[in-house]
This record gives structure tokens, C-alpha cells and sequence, in this order.
DNA sequence: ATTGGTTGTTACTTTAAAGGTAACATCTAA
DNA sequence: TTAGATGTTACCTTTAAAGTAACAACCAAT
């Protein structure tokens, strides 16, 4: 498949509102700066909604983030908006008959977990406060210059 | 996409050439293990003979790990066949005109690399040698049962 | 040397997940 | 009432992976 950038275009949205918090934030808005589509905008939004990152009210262009950006990880953002949380994949069809075939699905998936584990540690780590406070960072050395 | 499994499926091929040593090590009896077909096992080989980790010899079904076991890590096995290494994927198309578009793109990179390199040092502290001693632990466990 | 079997490689097809697009019911606010 | 927004769904397109097949090059045994 392509490579999902969901979990980026979701950080994009959040930090988006939280920048332009006064300005226009509609979908159609978020979606120019995404370079996207309002309905998939929209698509993120529902997921960051039904994991309580996000407020939204329909008819109205208000969307508010919901925790304070310190509280919110990127492993939150993560798990709201990748359908498959997995970043490594078994293969769960392989010969039973076969001592390798038969035991390396449980050993993989063992072996898999802690690698997830090691990554989930570091993207809790990561704050949303921390990635905006990066983004204006950078645009303040790009007009220093 | 699909999810890849070429990871597994490379494991899989290197545990079978070890513990099958003295048996049938052709692509064909192999893709029976895999439940794939010989085509996709010899590329994967293919992969992992560029990246060093087996001998092949052209005509004869007699590939060789070139390492021992306990020096090649799960990360040595996942470079070798994994064509786009990240875990994590930017989205390189955002607005340039925007505060977010703009600079988004090497905040993330950056914090994507941490995590990858999280994952990564997880992956390379997996060996193969302890891969197969999980199969082979496993194995005896049914049999005793 | 011929034959049967194997690898190495490539081209093509199929599959599956992501993203693009559009439509429309529902809601809000002026 | 109306213009414009969201929420949701359905369908199409794209893309990387995996499946398939073919065949030249090579080996080993007879």
C-alpha cells in the first residue's frame, strides 16, 4: 500500500488549530495548509474526536483541543488515528506442519512487542506542545535570516 | 498498501536454513514452509545475500548463513530486506505558506528519527541465535505436552 | 555431453490499505 | 430562509507488497 501519513496530517491539524486559533479554522482552511481535502481532514478530526483529543461542533468552524498540548503525547495522536497500531507485521500464514512455520508466528509476535513497546516509550514521550513549540522555533530562525 | 511481511518471512528463511540444515534447502522447500512460493523466497534471498548474511551458490540448494547466529540481529534482517526502512512517513506535501505547512515537515522528521532509533535499538538487541532458541523452546513445549 | 533440477532475475498480475473525491443529510448562525 | 459548516458514507484512484510465471544460467549425476 502507500505509507500512511495519517498520523502526521493529524499532528498537523491539532497544532493547526492551536496556532491559528483565532483565525479560520474550517476544514476546507486546515485542508489548504495540508495540501489535502476537506473530507479527509474532517476523516482525522471524527478519529481525534472519538478519542477525546478534540472538540468539534457541527455547523460551526470552532474545533478545540480538548487536553493542555503538554498532556497530549504523540502515542495518543498515534493510537486515534492509525487504524493498525502495529509497526512491524507477522506473518500468520505459514506452514503448521513445520517446526519453523509452526512456532515462529509466536515468537515474532513476541519478539515484535517489545520492539513496539520500545517505540510507544519514545512517542509517549513526545509532547504536542513539544512539536508546536518546534514549529515556531524554526519559522522564527527562517525570518531572523 | 498491504502490511509488509518481508521482515517475518526473511526471519523464517534464515531460522529454516539453520534448523533444516542437513535437509532439503532449496527455495521450493522452503516457500512449503513459508506457505509462499519459491519466487518471493528467492528474492528475499536475494536480499539477504546483498546485505551479507547468506551464501547461496547458483544451481544448488545450498545456502548458508554466513554469520553466526548470534551475531546477526533482528535489525541486520530488517535493513536487509525492508526498502524503505521508516517507520513513521512525513507527509512532504503541506502548504509552505503556512506556519504549520511550512515547518512541520522537519519537526516530525526529527521526532520520527528518535523513535526509530528507539525501535532500532530494540531490533538490534533481538539475535537471530535467540530467535530460533524461542522456536526450538516452543517446539519441545508441545511435544512434551 | 545430456538431462533434470536449481538459482537468479525480471515482468506482469492481483491484492489491500491509503488517500482523493464527491455527495448529502444535518446543524448553526445571521 | 439561507449560506455555509460539519459528519458520514460511498466510490474511485494510487501504490507498495505479494503472487505468479517464465527463462537464462548454472550444477551435478549419469
Amino acid at each position: 500500500m502507500r505509507y500512511s501519513h495519517k498520523l502526521s496530517d493529524a499532528v498537523h491539524i491539532l497544532a493547526y488549530i492551536e496556532i491559528y486559533h483565532d483565525d479560520d479554522l474550517s476544514s476546507t482552511a486546515i485542508a489548504r495548509s495540508v495540501e489535502s481535502n476537506p473530507g479527509l481532514v474532517r476523516r482525522l478530526m471524527a478519529a481525534l474526536r472519538t478519542a477525546g483529543l478534540l472538540a468539534t461542533q457541527r455547523g460551526t468552524a470552532t474545533p478545540e483541543v480538548t487536553r493542555d498540548p503538554t498532556d497530549i503525547s504523540l502515542l495518543d495522536i498515534y493510537r486515534a488515528v492509525e487504524t493498525d497500531d502495529n509497526l512491524l507485521h507477522v506473518d500468520d500464514k505459514t506452514n503448521p506442519q513445520c517446526i519453523v512455520g509452526g512456532n515462529i508466528q509466536e515468537t515474532l509476535r513476541e519478539a515484535y512487542a517489545t520492539v513496539q513497546a520500545a517505540a510507544e516509550a519514545q512517542m509517549a514521550s513526545i509532547t504536542l506542545a513539544s512539536l508546536i513549540a518546534d514549529i515556531w522555533q524554526r519559522e522564527q530562525q527562517k525570518t531572523q535570516a
